[in-house]
DNA sequence: CAAATATAATTGATATATCAATTATATTTG
DNA sequence: CAAATATAATTGATATATCAATTATATTTG
């Protein structure tokens, strides 16, 4: 039987999650109270509030339904007002509070951290051959 | 602003959830009632049916408290006998029923063909690059 | 314009992840 | 040996993923 740790997609797995772990364990002892999903969907917001939630969603790569609950979570703890879209009743309007900017740029210092020391020891040579791989993973599974 | 699809950890979840949500597809749609969590489970209990369901976390990397509760899935749909072990009381004895092997390889055919279509065009040479990586990752994010 | 269709978001059900607390049993130690 | 401690597994609470169904509104079409 061949080893589990052989696949290459367990690895990916193991590697992803073992670095959520990490990352997380790191952000919440710096006494922040966002998951990185959470990071991960109020960041998209910010990049352009003008995103609807689907291509909020598309952007932090997560499922429509997991956004709403998500967007749910950051109104109740103060990181976003949701108000209904002038253009598009369907919609909502969902703008930054004034502690949403402050709290990103803290917890990206701390990421920026946590990626150096998860990347610690790779060659620069080899990150473009981990992106193209990737790339290449992403492209042969997506549902054409 | 950086571009998400540009941060390696962003890519490298995006490549295993891809490749999830694929594979998990085609079993599916070939008729198959296992989750990808519940097949690593299983196959890890079929390669040592001595394990404790600790042992089975560790080697399915997953946590003990959704290890207790995909067994019970596995119970609960025919593919594991649980009785009380004879040489201790607090653990389990899981013993896979008669239809899981021929399950097991049903499914096995599916996933050799999923992981061949997903590592399509990636050459041989950077397969050692990727495990390479990844190793590291998961070593540099390891708990110490 | 009214009916049909499309779109934006939510909701419900089920599966898995994570942490903390708990239960039951086994082992160690004074 | 009894009390303290360790171990195996479960349970509860909360977060996220996924699929299907639903609701509300907007747009299209006959």
């Amino acid at each position: 039987m061949e080893k589990l740790d052989d696949i290459l997609f367990y690895q990916l797995d193991k590697a992803i999650r073992t670095y959520r772990q990490f990352a997380q364990h790191r952000i919440m002892s710096a006494g922040f109270e966002l998951t990185i999903d959470q990071w991960l969907v109020l960041q998209a917001i910010v990049d352009d509030p003008n995103r609807n939630q689907q291509e909020v969603a598309e952007a932090a790569f997560k499922d429509f339904a997991s956004v709403t609950r998500i967007i749910e979570l950051l109104v109740k703890k103060g990181f976003l007002n949701r108000s209904i879209h002038p253009d598009d009743r369907r919609r909502f309007l969902l703008t930054p509070t004034e502690k949403t900017d402050r709290e990103l740029a803290n917890i990206r210092s701390i990421t920026m951290q946590n990626r150096k020391t998860a990347l610690k020891g790779i060659p620069e040579a080899d990150f473009d051959c981990l992106h193209q791989c990737l790339n290449q993973i992403i492209n042969n599974c997506k549902k054409s």
